[in-house]
DNA sequence: GCTATTCTCGTACATCGTACGGATAAAGAG
DNA sequence: CTCTTTATCCGTACGATGTACGAGAATAGC
């Protein structure tokens, strides 16, 4: 089924030139073959599988081992269903956009739906705190991720904007979601371990107390409200969309 | 001089309660003992042939090994500078960040000083393009760190912000700015292959000829004026900045 | 049945982070 | 000076990872 890619021995050609996942092989390729042995399991059971262990233990538990463990294959069988883990990775991400809703309901204001999207997008990913990681420069949207890609299309309809900006609008507000996201769940992880969370403020403190760090020593001796994290989001997310228009 | 944190039994606690980087241990710590062999390498020069590798070879080239062969050093010898890799990237993070001018000039539209801060840090991401990967939900920064934190909080000073919204600002700033230049790298990769560009095109035109996508199909039958990375990003960085206030 | 095809998975290997502990060097104590 | 204490250096070794290889098992068409 795969034309496996080795890369073990690659000459490392300086800072990557490399191929990705080739999309047409992955996601238009290619019917059941019509002889030899039936698969004993499923790309979609894998990829569960894969997306179950993420949840639950973060992306660094997820090892072909693992996962294979996990639908109770063999190891090396996990290769039939994809020909690499970075593969895995992308049918991981695109199983996960599945759960986001499709549809499009016409009419209303367009950027009251481009907010609720990039709402959507942030829940979304922190049910999957690993996502943001996943996603991070990935070209080659499978199935799901179009099918959301079309929505917010549908969605900037009426905002004038030409082909190229409707794109980069969308690419720009999933990288600000995901890049929000993966600060916001840092600082939840810091507030869930008091003793570390204590380590910083001590540093931060001493930093202050060095006199080199003036506006730093103010900001901690008056640092107003607490914000939340959802707060923040909407604010930043309000400015970039209330500012789009086609000039 | 460090104390060895062993993560390799420990119990897996799901999803990371971990400590990560203490920072007071790291940055704080700790003068030259006084008894003993004294070090043959250093710190700095350690970071400093990380960073290098990393520029030329991308984050994934920096291994213990390698960086300690590029000093001249025994791999195991690194412990003795930095407690384990964490620690290292961490180190390289802050050592690249100080490439960056720290001087506040005061006076003049702190929102046009805020997009040069953000045109700053791009440019500084774009010549070191594992950062954005390396800074993923960092939360303790070093002295080089925290020295251009303090310019971005002077700039701020006139906005009238108060503490926790000015450091909110400037993480989102960086989270921004850190999902901005993934993106344009990834773009900037894909087009230094043609192979891959070309594949990329046959996937969605073959998408887009399903009938299910139609605004897809729409965007690439007219795309409009091509976009270039760097007016996206003004583009986007102005609608962020343009409406913060106080509110 | 025979053969071609496809999937399964045990074994093996290079490479990674890093624990362990002996060798080596520097400084204080006598 | 010798002796002890302490830091650093680093060879060796271990567990884990991604995955190449290839022998065996299952299926379909002849």
């Amino acid at each position: 089924m795969w034309i496996m890619k080795g890369t073990r021995n690659m000459p490392r050609t300086g800072e990557a030139g490399a191929p990705g996942v080739d999309p047409e092989q992955l996601w238009l390729g290619s019917t059941r073959p019509r002889r030899g042995r039936k698969p004993a399991y499923s790309r979609e059971a894998i990829t569960a599988a894969a997306v179950a262990l993420a949840d639950a233990e973060g992306l660094e538990a997820v090892t072909i081992r693992r996962v294979a463990a996990e639908v109770g294959a063999g190891a090396m069988s996990l290769y039939s269903y994809a020909p690499d883990k970075e593969t895995l990775l992308e049918l991981m991400v695109d199983h996960v956009t599945g759960e986001l809703p499709a549809e499009h309901t016409p009419g209303g204001d367009w950027r009251a739906e481009l907010k609720a999207i990039a709402h959507l997008q942030r829940a979304h990913m922190l049910r999957h705190p690993w996502l943001p990681a996943a996603l991070a420069g990935r070209r080659t949207p499978g199935p799901n991720t179009l099918a959301f890609l079309e929505r917010a299309l549908a969605a900037l309809r009426p905002s004038g904007l030409d082909g190229a900006a409707k794109l980069e609008v969308f690419a720009q507000l999933t990288a600000f979601v995901a890049g929000h996201v993966t600060h916001e769940i840092a600082g939840a992880a810091a507030l869930r371990s008091p003793d570390r969370l204590a380590a910083e403020a001590r540093y931060l403190a001493a930093v202050a107390a060095d006199g080199h760090h003036p506006e730093l020593a103010e900001v901690l001796t008056a640092p107003g409200r607490p914000l939340t994290p959802e707060a923040t989001f909407t604010r930043f997310l309000n400015r970039l969309i209330d500012g789009l228009d086609t000039e």
